[in-house]
DNA sequence: TTGCGGATGGACT
DNA sequence: GTCCATCCGCAAC
């Protein structure tokens, strides 16, 4: 699984290309004996200081100067008290881009996640950002970690699956909210607000539609 | 289906 | 000091 390790270069990719193609890979913890894994099924982008949505709009803070930094590092925030949040910083050095991980499909080490999570509904361990990252023991001591390193990756997965991935708006957030910078497979069950989900892909349908009769 | 409590830190006044 | 933030779970409706 190491050896499929995302090299730099990936993360050197525009912020939108590699959100959209981080669907599919794996992103895998490893803390003291602990391994966790799981696939990747839902991302969004946010783009620095021209998406007023992201925390680097307003330029560096102590708080997100890590997204400032080299492509392939991990920005772990903390919010509302009680939750991290996992992102995959993007770009050269000073490019604040980052792709944050909204869900992932368990693979390795779910009983110690269902342990972690204090439940035992598999779809219930990752499907959102403050879940996966309770799940996966992803915390702020990572916050600035290298994504090439050995304590938090993203590998190419042996197999590959056919995603059907679509893109929709943003979840939980108010600025900048109607661009498409969301990434799902649309088939997996373990996306996090599957209603929200419903709703979307509804909306979409009906505006490709309503597009259609002009 | 909606609404709110949780419990922390950074930005801003 | 106040506000509110890339959220989750659960109680009440």
């Amino acid at each position: 699984m190491t050896l499929n390790k995302l090299n730099e270069d990936f993360y050197l990719q525009s912020c939108l290309k590699a959100a959209k193609s981080l669907i599919g890979k794996v992103l895998v913890r490893k803390r003291g004996s602990k391994l966790y894994s799981g696939v990747i099924i839902e991302t969004e982008a946010y783009l620095g200081d021209k998406d007023p949505a992201s925390h680097s709009f307003k330029g560096r803070t102590r708080r997100n100067e890590h997204m400032f930094g080299r492509g392939g590092t991990a920005y772990v925030y903390f919010t509302y008290g009680n939750h991290y949040c996992v992102n995959a910083v993007i770009g050269k050095p000073g490019v604040a881009h980052a792709v944050l991980i909204r869900a992932v499909e368990p693979v390795t080490g779910i009983k110690s996640m269902k342990k972690n999570r204090g439940i035992d509904n598999i779809y219930e361990l990752c499907s959102g950002p403050g879940k996966l990252t309770q799940a996966m023991e992803i915390n702020g001591e990572l916050n600035g970690a290298s994504l090439l390193g050995n304590e938090i990756y993203i590998t190419i997965p042996e197999v590959l699956r056919n995603h059907k991935i679509i893109k929709t708006k943003r979840i939980g957030i108010t600025k900048n909210a109607d661009v498409l910078y969301r990434f799902i497979d649309s088939e997996s069950p373990f996306v996090s607000r599957v209603n929200y989900r419903r709703i979307l892909i509804a909306q979409q349908e009906k505006n490709s539609k309503s597009n259609y009769r002009k």
